[in-house]
DNA sequence: GCCAACGTTGGC
DNA sequence: GCCAACGTTGGC
């Protein structure tokens, strides 16, 4: 069993959007990035948990959380010229792009900004806050689950 | 296989 | 919108 940490820009796609989806279910497409498509491929299991992250917003940080339902399978968009994630080097036989179905599980009350991360002197090794740190998808561990869920004001499930 | 040039991410 | 940090590409 274990933890993640799922960015996303809410204009493109945020928790609500998740949310909203039938069953609160979605693909994690799009992801065009070796390192965090390994996480996905290799290591991610259903029941894993992930942390919704809301990027590229004023302020940005960690609203709500998922569970993986789904493990990793072809990303279609890779294949498709009309999409805004088309790989021209992806074929049907090495499709080079995964995702997984990641379900909507909660959404806190109040968004747990980046800077709040950052202030809190046990999280200072949570990928997430590391400077340059980009990846899209990051590893979290089960102690920074359960300290960014009391930040929050909620019991970690 | 090095590395300069280029493209992207994402906080600020 | 700026730009630092980082990842990828491709010539050599």
């Amino acid at each position: 069993m274990r933890y993640w940490l799922f960015k996303s820009e809410p204009d493109v796609f945020g928790i609500d959007h998740l949310a909203a989806m039938p069953g609160g279910v979605d693909s994690w497409d799009g992801i065009r990035n070796y390192q965090a498509r390994n996480f996905m491929r290799d290591d991610m299991r259903t029941g894993d948990r992930g942390f919704f992250y809301h990027s590229r917003c004023d302020p940005p940080g960690i609203v709500g959380s998922v569970e993986i339902v789904r493990e990793a399978y072809p990303d279609h968009t890779a294949l498709d010229p009309k999409s805004a994630y088309h790989d021209p080097k992806a074929t049907a036989d090495d499709p080079r792009w995964m995702m997984v179905d990641v379900a909507f599980r909660e959404r806190f009350d109040e968004i747990v900004p980046l800077a709040a991360l950052k202030a809190e002197k046990r999280l200072a090794d949570m990928v997430v806050v590391q400077k340059g740190s980009r990846l899209s998808i990051t590893p979290v561990t089960a102690n920074e689950w359960k300290i960014v869920h009391a930040m929050a004001g909620v019991p970690a499930p």
